[in-house]
DNA sequence: CTGAATTTTCAGTATATACTGAAAATTCAG
DNA sequence: CTGAATTTTCAGTATATACTGAAAATTCAG
């Protein structure tokens, strides 16, 4: 690996987070490395940067490809595949958090919805299937208000996140409060 | 492994979705047969139910007790240790973004503010701290804004996740709005 | 259509992680 | 304090995952 020191411990640092996510390490390093490009990068500048294999590199950005994370471009005049991260934060985050949904809460849910239909034939069952309800419920309420929080745009989404707790005193006050007709908002 | 069907399709999933978190099969497993069970579990309890080794469900409580998920319980006149969950499932939800904001964000913010503090000796470098500046500040302003929720009691931050969305529309009208000294809240 | 450039696949191997059984350590009733 | 009950540790092994190099497949300039 031969890169700016800087980059380099930022790299090594997503490679070893990317296994307490169920990415490898290779498959860190090459998003990190991306991330910080100015330019799209081709698979022989990344084995060069980062020094494994051109084949392990070719996997690597199959994955990332699978989960979105990267884009694939093209130069003029080069046949090579190039690949750059995405240029918003935003997408990248909403992304992540989207990719997670659909790996791991939506298998769940379907799971516990199917279980939570049989009838069930022990008060042991009765006491799970009891459990697994409440655990459903409450999923399925956060994944509600992600969806919600997904549908916002950009800008209005960190208003909001900024408020914090915050609007949670607006909340409250709401039936204390009357519009008036002539007041006016912020922008 | 002999547990009731509802039962085992429940521990058998947690188990592969383990592998997503960092958790291994059996912690998951673990867990998810302590989460369904009325009673606290004892070791042996555990083996005869999911059939692995008394010493690999020794390490998997063992794990689970420094992750917070699982609390020793004695029964009178008897030696051997018993383990339960959270009865509170919100408790457990709070201990789980915890756990991950101490293991995976925390650390990363610290590696992004050292680096940030450096001075760059190449465009590539600025460049890429630019980056990670941006990151660091998404991250940072997620963080806060959980730390908030955090901090919610518990049917409070539910009704607000149950707003979702609407809560901004609340948010927008903040200015158009004045307190009636007469107005009744919900409460 | 040809063949050089490029990417992908895949069997084999290396590495990391999970798991076991036996032994050591700890706990506590008597 | 003793020793049976219980838990923990740990070296060895099994299993799963990551990685490589070579060969196959694909792409496209000429």
């Amino acid at each position: 690996m031969n890169l700016p020191p800087i980059i380099q411990t930022f790299v090594l640092h997503f490679g070893e987070m990317g296994s307490r996510w169920g990415i490898n390490r290779t498959v860190g390093q090459i998003y990190a490395l991306l991330y910080l490009s100015p330019e799209p990068l081709n698979a022989d500048q990344i084995v060069d940067q980062l020094g494994f294999s051109r084949s392990n590199v070719a996997m690597g950005i199959k994955e990332l490809d699978a989960m979105n994370l990267v884009m694939l471009r093209h130069i003029p005049g080069d046949r090579k595949d190039y690949y750059a991260t995405h240029e918003e934060i935003w997408d990248i985050v909403r992304n992540l958090v989207e990719e997670r949904r659909k790996r791991e809460i939506e298998p769940t849910l379907t799971m516990l919805r199917s279980i939570i239909m049989e009838t069930p034939t022990s008060d042991q069952e009765k006491f799970a299937q009891d459990k697994m309800n409440e655990m459903h419920d409450l999923i399925e309420m956060l994944t509600d208000w992600y969806k919600d929080m997904q549908a916002l745009e950009t800008d209005r989404l960190v208003n909001l996140l900024k408020m914090g707790a915050k609007v949670y005193s607006l909340y409250q006050m709401k039936d204390k409060l009357k519009v008036i007709p002539g007041g006016k908002s912020k922008k």
